[in-house]
RNA sequence: CGGGGUGUAGCGUAGCCCGGUAUCGCGCUUGGUUUGGGACCAAGAGGUCGUAGGUUCGAAUCCUGCCACCCCGACCA
């Protein structure tokens, strides 16, 4: 294994995938396209389910569990939904195994056949709104705000981790009003509470808008989006939130008394995201020395690196340390005090850069001396050589710098890689070069598709805050009333 | 599922064309010296060469089937 990682400019793909690997997060598994994700990894995972989850409390949802399994019949009964999700069903066929009677080892057992199968849920809809209708029968038991953290299988030809996997982990909300005006605020704010948490826990800047129908989730009225930029300037869908009109409510017979005594089908929404954001974060932040984690989601936030000859010296670093490391507890911040001594310092350092540590503090004789610490900080990798007194403090502070640093950075990013396009020519020059073009589009599905045979970009979506504006279609030359975001994606 | 490629120690590899029982590096173990940007020396441990068959006195090497993985397409959170 050689030392350092390739380069981003060199070979982006790659540098990716061997940084998720060197740097712990996760790896290929003995089943095919199923990773493992490893514990530095899933601490991060936690931590993002973590802010999640108190986010969707806080705006009154609350979590339940639904089966892993779901009976054939019953993903068909929304058209759309199976039609988008049939292609990649896992299915469960039979209940036994039995030892080969010709020694094989073990089989099949053809007599343990499902009368029914099952289908390993690619997502949730068809169950939950099967036990839905049981749930509701009046509008005292709406609006019903449910979430689940689950995992969900979609057997995916092309993989890669945390980007695309066979099997994936994330949270789904499903919930049901007796409003379509109340169902579309739900959706609008759970996207809110996405972009939220892209921007101020991942520190990274995301475009809130709606798909195109093309795009749209199978068996949406309405998918909305958030949509963030990747530093090879490829787009990165980072979490959608489903208007679903009545459409499951018809599937599976959710209806609901009025007050007014009406009987009426409910409106659904639902919304998730996934383990992709790991891939969003590595994807948004980090450099050819590693990972950059932003602090709020980093499990390590600082660590400290004791330079040392002998047991005396480490005893007197230690007698220092311990009280800061108490100090920055109480302040909240995770502290990592390294003092083994089977890696050499230079060793270390690497090590928590590959890690994206925000923040590492390296203390030895000749900072005892003269009542100082060295400060090295992640994201722009400067040292400093502080006063150790007061160094807790410098520590909170920069700890928070750092967050809205390297939001800055990929926000700048992203903002000179976003172009107003008017002529083809240009759409078809700038789309080489990556990144963002907002052009005019016509509004038909052909024209999209045809824009994506000719370049291989999408439409990532139509922005909220896009504004009208008279233009004509970048392809066709047809009307348009206001301008689309157009990004070869993930 | 089409087109190309690869399978050798925990990881990365040489050897294959031209057949003679496997090379090197990292990592691992033990001991010692080190420690301000991925330390060094010495001694060790670790392999049914993806799998099944065939050719041969003899197969990692040649032939055939199968399996797995990677890359490029079509499909996708």
């Amino acid at each position: 294994m050689s030392k350092s990682l390739p380069s981003r400019a060199e070979n982006y793909s790659e540098w990716y995938n061997e940084l998720v690997k060197r740097a712990d997060l996760a790896e290929n598994s003995a089943v095919r396209g199923c990773m493992i994700i490893k514990p530095y990894g899933y601490s991060i995972w936690e931590k993002m389910q973590r802010a999640l989850d108190d986010m969707f409390k806080e705006t009154g949802h609350t979590n339940a569990y639904f089966p892993l399994f779901i009976p054939k019949s019953f993903l068909s009964k929304e058209a759309s939904h199976v039609e988008g999700f049939a292609k990649e069903c896992a299915v469960v066929t039979h209940y036994r195994l039995k030892n080969d009677p010709n020694g094989g080892g073990v089989i099949v057992d053809p007599d343990a056949k499902l009368e029914e199968e099952l289908i390993v849920r690619p997502t949730s809809e068809t169950v939950i709104w099967s036990s839905y209708k049981n749930w509701i029968q009046s509008y005292r038991d709406l609006p019903l705000l449910i979430n689940q953290w689950a995992n969900v299988v979609r057997w995916e030809m092309r993989t890669r981790l945390f980007l695309r996997t066979a099997e994936f982990l994330w949270q789904e909300g499903h919930t049901a009003h007796a409003t379509r005006q109340e169902a579309i605020e739900e959706t609008e704010q759970m996207l809110e509470v996405y972009a939220d948490f892209a921007e101020n826990f991942m520190a990274m800047p995301v475009l809130k808008g709606k798909k195109t129908a093309n795009e749209r989730f199978a068996g949406a009225e309405e998918t909305y989006c958030i949509e963030a930029m990747m530093q090879d300037g490829k787009a990165l869908q980072a979490g959608t939130s489903h208007f679903l009109g009545q459409n499951f409510a018809k599937a599976f017979d959710v209806k609901f008394l009025s007050k007014e005594n009406q009987l009426d089908y409910v409106w659904g929404t639902s919304w998730g995201v996934s383990t992709r954001l790991m891939g969003a974060l590595i994807m948004a932040h980090s450099d050819d020395q590693g990972l950059v984690l932003p602090p709020k989601l980093a499990p390590i936030q600082v660590v400290i690196v004791p330079i040392f000859k002998g047991e005396e010296q480490l005893a007197n670093i230690k007698s220092k340390i311990d009280p800061l490391v108490k100090s920055l507890r109480k302040h909240g911040v995770s502290v990592k005090f390294d003092t083994s001594e089977n890696q050499s310092p230079g060793f270390k350092f690497a090590e928590y850069e590959l890690k994206g540590v925000p923040i590492r503090l390296a203390i030895g004789n000749r900072d005892i001396e003269n009542g100082t610490i060295e400060l090295a900080r992640r994201d722009t990798r400067e040292k400093t050589s502080l006063p150790f007194e007061g160094i807790d403090q410098v520590v909170v502070d920069t700890l928070n710098d750092i967050q809205e640093k390297i939001y800055q950075k990929a926000f700048q990013f992203r903002q000179e890689n976003t172009h107003e396009v008017n002529a083809w020519a240009e759409f078809t020059s700038k789309i080489e070069e990556g990144g963002f073009l907002s052009a005019h589009w016509d509004g038909s599905s052909e024209t999209e598709e045809k824009i994506k045979e000719l370049t291989k970009a999408t439409i990532r979506c139509i922005p909220l805050d896009a504004k009208e504006e008279p233009g004509s279609c970048i392809l066709t030359g047809n009307p348009s009333n206001k301008r689309v975001i157009f990004a070869r994606a993930y």
